[in-house]
RNA sequence: GCCCGAGUGGCGGAAUGGUAGACGCUGCGGACUUAAAAUCCGUUGCCAGUAAUGGCGUGAGGGUUCAAGUCCCUCCUCGGGCACCA
């Protein structure tokens, strides 16, 4: 009976304390609270078919770590999960199957769920959210509408990834070495109608933001490469025998005497003007051939420049020089104004363009320690000019500024900012994602919603979205929030129209509606006209939203998840605000946690938020590798399921390993040798518990194990607020290895533990603390507190060094002075054979740690 | 190519400029057991030595310092990001 009472039955304690959790709402975090809030966010995850693998608790229990520790330290904490649910994969098997994506998803919600509440987190589950429920995506659709009233969305033929496999346009994330991330289909680019929302606009803060927010260096540093801001010049160049002007953008207007060519991208509209009639068919031929190359090929090419000279000639604004205009793929028309100016001798890339077309490089900046004449050109960094009339002899930065100076005088240059940042394709062609509550009329209906009062009226931006169907002029009307959620239809089939279109376009009773400009009411053409003058014949938009629009926001909906009336109550915004931590993989470094930037500055500017930033501190979890070393992969066969692990060594088990493995940001491998380590370290606290023999209910006596237990309470505590859970389990081990080899111990000292361990393994520090007495649940009692005098021991050990190397040690009283020290230091037998006939140089007192004598001879 | 980050025993990893290798895994030896499992005890960086002990050791080389895994410089390897953005 004895022997059966010892066992550690984890799945009976782990299945116990999650009923009693749930039941009794153990962690459900209160709206209307005195104490301070503290908000733990994970990433929610995408519920893929295949389920949890190990590497998604990672971030969980660490914020779950958290979360109870601060529950511990009286605060009111939030730690929600939900389902970032729309999404490509259930799209692909509702085509195969012809399986509703929504049972897909739930099926997957379903198992996923089951297997978080498994690990036992201290989630409170009354705030489930789910993107693809009408009540979570009516308020996605709303902000889009914010968005479009405030002419932040707009309507552009755009290239994008289109795969003739999935029969989808995919956003560049979802394109991987010129192949689809998803099945990993050839794909090739395509102009098509999309939807996109202006970034752009906010570029510049979304860069002044990064400042405040406690993230990662390197994710700071990746925001900023893809806003990607430069100063620089707008340079006007005119064209020689022409009245049109060819503008282009530099970062080194300094440079300006250097220019020996122009460029402009083959995509550049004034570059029909400029071919003269002779160069007329070379150039047609080369535009042609850089349309059909992807802009991975071009990219791909970099190594080979290729390019045709137009015939055509600019005037340098500087000097009046005469200057030959080529075009070439190098140059981009998405940046900067299309067309550059080339420096050869200044410029890796120009360089190289211009020694394959025997173009002249011409130097203008000296090295500034350089021999002239034997410097290697391109040279792209500061020195002094030359070659450039007035200015020779400035320096690099000076000269900047007076050539851009000279160019505003003259009216043919200003000083000019740009991005590398481009505006947001919005966009998806596919059925399982929110649709875009717009509506499009003709040129008539539209000007006839701008003059009948009502809700659409107010609701338009200030210029009209348009777009061209079919050789009409269609333009966009708002759905009022009064129509949200603006719900997906039922379809046969998902398939996509395969135009280039989303199966939304198939559904013609849902795709053409009779329109009231007034109320913004909708009612499907198969009906006969309702009755009314400002009912109009419409047609709804067919894109829908990317995946990404969900998770924008989904931190706000947390706060008040079934709010009907508002994205989420402003008194509830104000008492949670946004996530004291959020947690997740950087592989979101940059689109995820851009775009949530974006929408929550703009909620912000709106005056719905009261904070422009969403989230302040941020950190990223390392990936968990497979046991081999690789990344855990279907293929490879290398991938751990959690309900495996938690099957064989329990929930705690998992979670406690998952810390121990290493640093939280590092990059790991998994060890089934290793769970069973700190499998074992359970099971002897399990033990030391239950072994009533060895407990005493009065004070700690043992004045060695009070002084660790304070060392482990100060450890711990300090190791989870730095997130070093490693380091934390590592000192609870020091202290139970203690427990195990004492005679005896408090029940104080290990009820202690136990609560320093019940962030990390919550449901045997629940078990044992009944046991032992304690009123569950144990992490509504207060955390221990380090009392940091029992820390200083009376005795200390001070070790001797001779020339830095170890070479004794010996203990003295706390408050021994140096003298006595170094002359007890000198006296060491082991010592004094290694300073014996030398010459001490230097005498080192480190108080309370060690001496060092450092000789010589 | 450019910008970051990281290299510590057989392995995962500890170390406010101050005793390198805590803690865990593995291996080895032992106790308990009829035996095994479980548990416990000891040991485990390398070289030399029976041992006491000594020497060497944190990717490589140099430097600063009484003292360097830690700070500085150069280089190598690995990981991540960006990559014609003018």
């Amino acid at each position: 009976m004895a022997e059966e009472e010892k066992q550690y039955d984890f799945l009976t304690i782990e299945k116990k304390w999650q009923k009693f959790w749930e039941s009794e709402k153990t962690f459900q975090a209160e709206d209307n609270s005195e104490k301070t809030k503290f908000y733990a966010l994970d990433m929610f995850p995408y519920p893929s078919g295949a389920g949890l693998h190990i590497g998604h608790p990672e971030g969980y229990v660490a914020s779950d770590i958290l979360a109870r520790y601060k529950r511990a330290c009286g605060f009111n904490v939030l730690h929600p999960m939900g389902w970032d649910a729309f999404g490509l994969p259930a799209e692909q098997y509702a085509i195969k199957t012809g399986t509703h994506p929504s049972v897909t998803t739930k099926t997957n919600v379903d198992n996923f769920r089951r297997q978080i509440k498994s690990i036992g987190f201290a989630i409170d589950w009354q705030r489930e959210i789910n993107t693809t429920d009408p009540n979570y995506y009516q308020w996605t659709q709303w902000i889009f509408l914010k968005l479009f009233q405030r002419g932040l969305a707009y309507v552009a033929e755009k290239p994008v990834w289109w795969c003739p496999n999935l029969l989808a346009v995919l956003a560049n994330e979802e394109v991987v070495d010129g192949k689809s991330e998803v099945g990993n289909h050839p794909v090739e680019r395509r102009n098509l109608r999309q939807v996109v929302l202006r970034i752009t606009a906010y570029a510049e803060k979304l860069l002044d933001g990064l400042d405040d927010l406690d993230w990662p260096d390197s994710t700071k540093r990746q925001q900023k490469a893809w806003i990607g801001r430069s100063e620089g010049a707008e340079v006007e160049f005119s064209i020689d025998n022409s009245t049109e002007k060819l503008t282009v953008y530099t970062t080194r207007p300094d440079t300006l005497f250097g220019a020996t060519y122009m460029v402009v991208a083959p995509e550049h509209p004034l570059l029909t003007k400029l071919v003269v009639p002779e160069k007329a068919d070379e150039v047609k031929t080369y535009v042609e051939s850089a349309a059909k190359k992807s802009d991975l090929d071009r990219t791909d090419l970099a190594k080979d420049k290729s390019g045709v000279f137009t015939g055509s000639y600019c005037i340098n604004p500087i000097n009046g020089e005469k200057i030959p205009v080529w075009v070439a793929d190098y140059v981009l028309i998405s940046y900067g104004t299309g067309a550059i100016m080339a420096v050869p001798a200044h410029d890796e890339r120009d360089h190289e363009f211009a020694e394959k077309f025997n173009i002249p490089i011409r130097r203008v900046i000296t090295h500034p320690e350089g021999d002239e004449e034997k410097e290697k050109l391109p040279y792209s960094g500061l020195g002094s000019m030359v070659n450039s009339g007035a200015y020779d002899g400035l320096d690099t930065n000076s000269c900047k500024i007076q050539i851009i100076a000279e160019l505003e005088s003259k009216g043919t240059g200003k000083s000019a900012i740009n991005y590398k940042l481009r505006d947001w394709i919005f966009s998806r062609q596919r059925y399982w994602g929110e649709p875009i509550p717009l509506v499009w009329v003709n040129r008539s209906d539209f000007e006839k919603a701008k003059s009948t009062s009502g809700i659409i009226q107010g609701l338009l931006p200030e210029n009209e979205v348009t777009s061209e169907k079919d050789g009409e002029t269609l333009y966009a009307l708002p759905l009022p929030p009064s129509e949200l959620p603006l719900q997906l239809p039922e379809v046969e089939n998902y398939q996509p129209a395969g135009t280039g279109e989303s199966p939304l376009a198939t559904i013609t009773d849902w795709l053409n509606i009779w329109f009231d400009l007034e109320s913004g009411k909708s009612v499907s053409r198969t009906e006969p006209k309702p009755d009314g003058e400002n009912w109009v014949s419409a047609t709804r938009e067919t894109n829908t939203m990317p995946q990404w629009a969900g998770s924008c926001w989904y931190h706000l909906r947390y706060l008040d998840p079934t709010n009907l009336k508002n994205l989420v109550d402003p008194k509830k915004e104000a008492y949670w605000g946004s996530p004291d931590f959020y947690i997740g993989g950087a592989e979101h470094a940059v689109l995820h946690l851009l775009y949530a930037r974006f929408w929550h500055r703009f909620l912000y500017d709106e005056g719905i938020l009261q904070n422009p930033e969403p989230y302040k501190k941020l950190f990223h979890q390392g990936l968990i590798l497979g046991e081999d070393g690789n990344k855990m992969s279907k293929s490879v066969g290398n991938v751990v399921s959690p309900d495996v692990v938690i099957d064989a060594y329990g929930a705690d088990s998992l979670r406690l390993f998952e810390m121990f493995l290493g640093p939280l940001e590092a990059v790991k491998p998994w060890s089934e040798k290793g769970i069973e380590g700190v499998h074992r370290f359970l099971r002897k606290i399990h033990r030391e518990c239950l072994n009533n023999k060895k407990h005493f209910v009065a004070k700690e006596t043992n004045q060695e194990t009070l002084r660790l237990l304070h060392e482990t309470i100060l450890k711990v505590s300090d190791a989870i607020r730095d997130l070093r859970f490693n380091v934390a389990i590592s000192q609870m081990m020091i202290l139970a290895n203690h427990l195990q080899k004492a005679q005896n111990f408090s029940l104080d000292t290990i009820k202690s533990l136990l609560q320093l361990l019940a962030p990390f393994a919550p449901h045997l520090a629940e078990e044992m603390w009944e046991k032992l007495g304690g009123t569950p649940s144990i992490v509504n009692h207060p955390w221990p507190q380090a009392r940091e005098e029992l820390l200083v021991s009376e005795k200390i050990t001070i070790v001797y060094q001779v020339n830095g190397k170890l070479r004794g040690q010996a203990q003295f009283s706390k408050n021994v002075d140096k003298g006595t020290v170094i002359s007890a230091a000198k006296a060491d037998p082991k010592v004094q054979s290694f300073i014996e006939g030398k010459e001490i140089v230097k005498e080192i007192y480190v108080p309370g740690k060690l001496v060092n004598l450092a000789v010589k001879g």
